[in-house]
DNA sequence: TTATAATTAGTAATCGTTCCGATTAATTAA
DNA sequence: TTAATTAATCGGAACGATTACTAATTATAA
């Protein structure tokens, strides 16, 4: 049963890798995860905050960003920075590309093969070492645009 | 002679967008916007305040925030975030993108060729009107490459 | 030179995020 | 099953970058 538990998750096999702290379980951490594996929103800290005070009316939002930051380190979670004063967080694991509306701020995945190729030729020019690179897209979705055109 | 000099830097040519106030030059501004385009550093808020304090000895850090989203505004510079906790300016206008050290923090630029094919793949797939991209590369530069290689 | 209003310095406020200490709860070992 | 251990929580204080505010200063137009 324990074990079972564990590998729902897979995500107490590891050990913290600054502190070299044995992880336990908690619920609150499981249902960030859950959270952010079932939108596709990109929440903020403070959105999760929201969604869970419900279920744990006691819940701190240090909760949220300590509990963020332990998916981040273990490959759980992602963190998008994309030029605002706050951080969006993602649980979609394969490589992909953000497109971002100016106008409503919502992000959209955007599935392109990635372009490997530019991570050589970067190489080359910098003498840079490059593990990844990101691709911002800025525009107006087509949401706005029709409403934008109304006006 | 007046005229003259507002040609020097045609940084008082137009109204700001937001509020209809009709620029008047300043000696921090011009020298803010003077040391954004003499460095490669793109530096952050502090930087140039610290630069600057020499010169100007009670100078204020609102001073150099204020002028610094003046010059944005008006198109004189530029924006960076590149997933820190402070942003970074630079007054280089022509598009290109960025290299950044994850070890150090340096960032370089990078003068690729702008995809801008990509553009028009991600506005089919999305209906975004695609207004332009960013991409950073990720990586250790060469210098800090050389050092953890000796340890 | 004078009137105006934009800019500054200085400081307080804001906001996202991190840190801390006391309490709670998940896990291990008896 | 129970007790001991120690990670995780809560609540609030602290932090750091940035913004907002006000009185004094200074660039500009008349």
């Amino acid at each position: 049963m324990y074990i079972a538990n564990r590998n729902d998750y897979d995500l107490y096999d590891m050990k913290k890798e600054s502190t070299k702290i044995t992880l336990r379980r908690s619920q609150q951490r499981e249902r960030i995860l859950e959270l952010l594996r079932t939108t596709d929103r990109h929440p903020t800290a403070d959105w999760i905050y929201g969604k869970l005070k419900k279920e744990f009316p006691k819940l701190s939002l240090g909760t949220i960003y300590r509990n963020l930051s332990v998916l981040v380190e273990q490959g759980h979670a992602k963190k998008i920075h994309f030029g605002s004063t706050f951080d969006r967080f993602e649980a979609k694991l394969v490589p992909h590309y953000h497109l971002i509306c100016e106008n409503c701020k919502q992000i959209i995945d955007f599935e392109l093969p990635i372009y490997n190729d530019i991570n050589d030729k970067a190489k080359r020019v910098s003498g840079f070492e490059i593990r990844y690179h990101k691709i911002d897209f800025f525009g107006v979705c087509s949401n706005c645009n029709k409403r934008k055109k109304k006006e």
